[in-house]
Order: structure tokens, then C-alpha cells, then sequence
DNA sequence: AATGAATGAGAGTTCATTCAT
DNA sequence: AATGAATGAACTCTCATTCAT
């Protein structure tokens, strides 16, 4: 007798309710002081069943960082590198990935750790690495694009700028991880665009 | 019997090599994997021998975090905030920072780890903090004569300007955690130093 | 509603279906390694399944070894303790148990683990134990008979010879363990007339 | 500072103490059902101590089975092969293995368990395997001088007694596993010198 | 000061069993 | 009758810390 659809969607939402505890808890405690335990209680339900939705503790980790990941690459991405004019794309483009970044601080410090300890993390690092490839060289494209028609400057290689404008992202979520998400946020977006070296008036 | 000047050098050089080897350990495979037996056995000594040098196991980390940073402050504080030339002097400090960020590659992802998460190590945190209040101040003031001079753009705020540039060096150092200590770096200089909106001719 | 004949023909095909291979898997893996779930899936069932046939794991293990024996031991007892020719059917005997123990190899490794460990497996040890009682004051029987008539030698109590040659048999069979069920088996016959000692011409 | 030979032996007492109750619990109550924590009680350890002395619960296993074996097996093969008269030499081995086999009993239930479950025990089951293998040559080689001399009859190979004798020596210690040490024992000896096939007069 | 044996709290994981579907 | 999600007791093992030598 296979499961009802019931039992199937409820079992898919305590399986949702598990892996956000789990990055909660993850993100605030690290990988070592997040007990299965802690995160059985933080999802009310029994610590054994845990295992029912995940192999072992370390592919709930994985599939706390890697199930977000899945969600917000869409979003990350979410702009045209051959836009007709690529300033107001870039200038759009960063204004999502300000808002994005704001309020997504539990899971980025999550992010934060495994980069950190790429060696240990190793697994889930190549996962973000593989997306971090594609976002980078995405922005590199709209950069260059900017660069051609002259709205941007060129002695700075795209690839570059890229780089260091999502160094930049992730450095501000680290600055003001303990910081509420509010407007400072929005302060930053002007400097952003400083980095792509626009040709002011 | 007190001890000799000697036993004292000796003992003074044993604790430093600790602490070498905890920041390495530490930054490495983070808090609860670095065992203090792994860090003895790193350092060539008995692991009831850390003990004599540092209360607990809490305490080491708290060193490893501390001491370094007393190393570096005055390296990252080594500029004039009333230069006459605010512009050659906030390029001479990138230069500065830029280089350091690159050498001390391990010690940083030590420093990632205590701000991505504070709550935990709340009191290297805090000292963190105490320094990083320093540091962007005294940044923002160079950035506030550079505006007043009108060698730098003033519609974005001095402190603003101060924390986007703190927040991209850690960001790049979090980026390249893989890299070698290498070139690629000084690539940056040229980028970090738009973050400032310098008035171009 | 009372089960259909076929109904209850099906369940008996499945309920000995689950002993086969608990007795494989308890034979193999002993108790503790051998989970519910792996009898279940060698049997080709969900692990609730296993359940309905048996109260528990104990009460599994308990009919895995009794009802074997049960199948076992009128094969083990066809001899006639009153034969004409004692020597005859002793010999008679011997092949017909040496056949037996050659072809029921897994099952003998339950009975030793049971019999190794009878304080642990103390009720299934009193069944084996109620069997052993029979089988070999029956075998004794004929020895005493073969005795009287002077074919068997006199000097070893016809008990003490039974219960050598029973001991033979098992320490055959834990020692043949890893060997594939075959002809060594056969070789053994003559060496195990011997234990009764034959009056040889 | 080395650790002083006092506590060297005390150490060498403790460990022997543990390898002891292992041996003891192991073979009452099987490897699973024998715990760490079972054995330090019966020790008079704490629990985490018995990991200073065996990496783990399967080294004590290994160690449990090995070392007694390598007591034991001088004395299983204090016999000479080449004696002047294998038959007397055959008589006077058989003593003195009933009277070992009537006193090792715990050890070979031990040995019982690793025989029966080859597979999962392979490593341990190798070991036993080899000493094994020197034995029933070692005394193939007494059983065919015999033979040569005419002492013993030649109708069965010298390695077939062999292993008949060996395994009739665990059959009955398996048989006898319950019984306390007593003198059944040496009422096989006669019984175990038939399986050699003596002419007798 | 230096060593490392001793300790036990606490972690991850397994699995027999229950019970709702 | 059949299924498999839910539970938690019990296990092995790690490691910070203490302390006798």
C-alpha cells in the first residue's frame, strides 16, 4: 500500500520545516555545535526521525546548503548580459542583489562557513563554486557589454570587476551579519555601481 | 626557584609556536575539529604541555584570535587620515592593505569564522569589533578630507564609503580562500580604490 | 469475514518464505546482525510485514530454530535401536546422518551459536537440548546392542560412545563451515565407525 | 618524562585485566551483546579507559581471540611428531589436549563464535586459521609414522584423522559447554584414540 | 615544567517496535 | 493484511580536562 498524497505532502513539509531549522541552526551554531538533536527539538519532532528525511548529518548539511542554493540561483541571476543598455541593467541587477543579499543573511552565513572551510566542506563547496562560475562570468558579460559601449570604463578587466563586486556582496553580509536587515543595505547600492567604473558625466 | 632568563625564552618560544600552529588548526578545520591534541602534535609537544600554556581549550582560541590581531592593527592603522594628499594617501594604504590581506591568508578565515559567528564567539567577536570601530573611522576620516579636497566624490557618506571598503577586502580574502597567496591581488588595487569615487579627469 | 483457503495458503508461503531467510541471514550474520529489515528484504516484504508472522525478532529466531529441528529430527532418529545387525545399521546410520549434516550446513550454524551461547538463547537451548537427550540414548541403545552381541568392543560406556560420536559430527561441521557441501563429507564415515570401536577381524 | 616502570607494570596488569573480562563476556554473551561499558565494570575501569588500551571494541575482539591463542598454541603442539613410538607419543598428546580442552572452555566458546561466523570475524578467523593449519599437519605427520609402523591401521588418510581428531575435540567441547570442567572429560581420551584406528592386539 | 593515563559527558547512529493509514 | 513513518533506548567512540608521576 504506497502512501496517500496526504501523507506524502505532509511528510514534504515536515521535511521543509527540518531543513530551515537546520540552517538556522547551522548558520548560527556551525556544522559540530548543531546536534541532530537541537535541530529534532527546533522542528518538533523526535530526533530519530530525522533520519527518516535525511541519510546522516552531514547530507542534512549538504542539503541545507545546497537546496537553497537551488532557489536562489534563479534569482541571482535574474538579468540580461546583452541588455540594450547594460548601465540600467547592471544598475537593476544590483539593486535586486542588495535587496536578495539583505535578507537572505541566515542561509549566506552558512555559505560563509563552507567557503571558509572549503578542505572540510569540500563537497558542498564544489556546488557553490559550480553556480559561483556561472554568476560570475554571467556579470562578467553584462560588464563587458557596458565596457564596448562606453558606459563603463576599461582599464579594469570585466572578469575583474565581476569578481570583485560579488567579493564585495559577500563581504558586506559578513560585515553586517549581526546587524537586523534594514536600510543600510540600501546605502550600499550607489557603491556598487562605483565598482564597475562608470563613466560619469 | 625562579626561572632563569632562559627557561623563560624557551617558554616564551614554545607558547608562540602553540599559538602558530593553533591559528593554522583552527583556521583550517575551524573550532571543534582543531583537538588540542592535534595541535600539541603540530607544535612538537606533549598535549598535557598546552595546558601549561593556556588554561583551556577557549582560551588558546581566544589567543590565537587576539595576539595576531595585535600584531596587525598597527599595519592596517599605517596611514595618515590628515595627509595633504588624502587621494596618494588612501592608494599608498590600499597598496598597504592589499598586500597584508594577501599574507595572512590563514589567520583571516579565523577572523570569517568568529564574525560569521559572533553569537558564538562573542568575546573574540567583541574584540574584533573594538578594532574594526578604529579602523573604519580612521578610513572614513582620510575619505572626508579626500571629499573636502574634491579629489573624491561626496555623494556617498565617508563612513559608507569606509565600510564598503572593509567589507570588499574581506570579501575578496573569503573569495580567493583557495588561491595561493599570489598575483591576483594586485589586480584589485585599481578596483577598490573606485569604491572611494575618485574624481577622475 | 474468515480468511479464503487460498488467503491462508498464501500466508503460509510467506511466513516460510521469512524463516528460510532468517535462517540464512541469523545463520550468517548472528542475532544482533541480523535486523528485521534485512530478513525482510530478503524475503521480498515490507519490515511491518514480518510483524504479522511473528510477535518479534526473539519469537523469529525462536521458530527459525524449532522448526527446522522439528523437520530434522526424524531424519536424525531413523534407526533402529533394535536391529538385527547392530553393526549394520550403525553404519547404515552414520551415512545417513553424515548425508544430513552435509546438506544442512546453515541451519547447523544457528544450532552451534545457540548451543555456544545458551545462556543467552536459553529456551531455544532447552528445545535442542529436549532433542539431544533422545537422539543420543537412542544411539546408545544400539551401541549397547552391538555391544551384547560382540561386534562393538566394551571398554567405553555405550553413552560416553554416543555422545563422542554427536560431538564428532558437530565439530565436523564447524570445522567443514566455509567448505562448500561436498565428498569430504563421505571421508569421514570410516573414521567415524571408529569411534565406536569396532571388533575388526 | 618517560613513564616509570612501576607504571608500566601497572598498566600491563590493567590491560591484562580487561583482555581477560573480554575474553569472558565475549563468550557468554556473543560480540554485540557484550558492551565497552560491560567490560570496564567487570574491570573496574571507567568506560572511557578501556580505549587507552584498544582502539577500539573491535581490536579488544581481535586482541581477545589472538593473544590467548598464542598462549595456548605451544601447549597444543608440545608433541613430537617423530617420536620413537608414535603410539605411546599419540596417547600422551591426547591427555594433555582433553585436559587443555576441559580447561579453556570460555576461550573456545570464543573460538566457537569466530569459526561459526567466519565471515564477519575474518580477520580473527585468519589467524585462527593459520595456527589451525600447523596443527592438524603436525599431527597428520605423527598419524602417518604411526601408520608406517605399523601401530596404527592405514585404511584412512593421516590428515582425515587429523582433522576427524581436532574437530571431535571442539564437537565435544561444544557438547560439553554447559558442564562444568570435570573429569567427563578424560572419559574421551579412550574414545579419541579410536578415531586413529588402533590395531590392537 | 612535562607527560599521558584516567575520566565521563555528549555526540551520531542503529534498529526493534508501535501504530495510523 | 500490508506498509513504512515515528520513536527513543542503547550503543560506540571522541575529546577536554584533571592529576599523579
Amino acid at each position: 500500500m504506497p502512501l496517500s498524497g496526504n501523507q506524502i505532502e505532509k511528510m514534504k513539509v515536515k521535511r521543509d520545516k527540518i531543513l530551515e531549522q537546520a540552517i538556522i541552526l547551522f548558520s548560527e551554531h556551525g556544522y559540530n555545535d548543531t546536534t541532530i538533536s537541537k535541530v529534532a527539538k527546533a522542528s518538533g519532532i523526535s530526533f530519530g526521525s530525522v533520519f527518516t528525511y535525511f541519510e546522516n548529518k552531514e547530507e542534512l548539511f549538504h542539503h541545507a546548503v545546497v537546496e537553497r542554493l537551488k532557489e536562489l540561483s534563479p534569482l541571482l541571476l535574474d538579468f540580461d548580459p546583452n541588455a540594450e543598455d547594460p548601465y540600467k541593467e547592471l544598475e537593476a541587477m544590483i539593486d535586486k542583489h542588495i535587496r536578495l543579499f539583505a535578507s537572505v543573511g541566515t542561509y549566506l552565513r552558512l555559505v560563509t562557513q563552507v567557503i571558509g572551510q572549503h578542505q572540510r566542506f569540500e563537497r558542498q563547496f564544489k556546488e557553490l563554486d559550480r553556480f559561483y562560475y556561472t554568476f560570475r562570468y554571467k556579470i562578467a558579460d553584462l560588464v563587458a557589454k557596458g565596457q564596448s559601449s562606453g558606459q563603463l570604463r576599461s582599464e579594469v578587466d570585466p572578469l575583474t570587476s565581476s569578481i570583485a563586486y560579488t567579493s564585495f556582496l559577500m563581504g558586506i553580509r559578513l560585515n553586517l551579519a549581526d546587524q537586523p536587515e534594514h536600510d543600510i543595505w540600501s546605502d550600499f547600492a550607489p557603491v556598487a555601481i562605483r565598482l564597475f567604473g562608470p563613466n560619469l558625466p
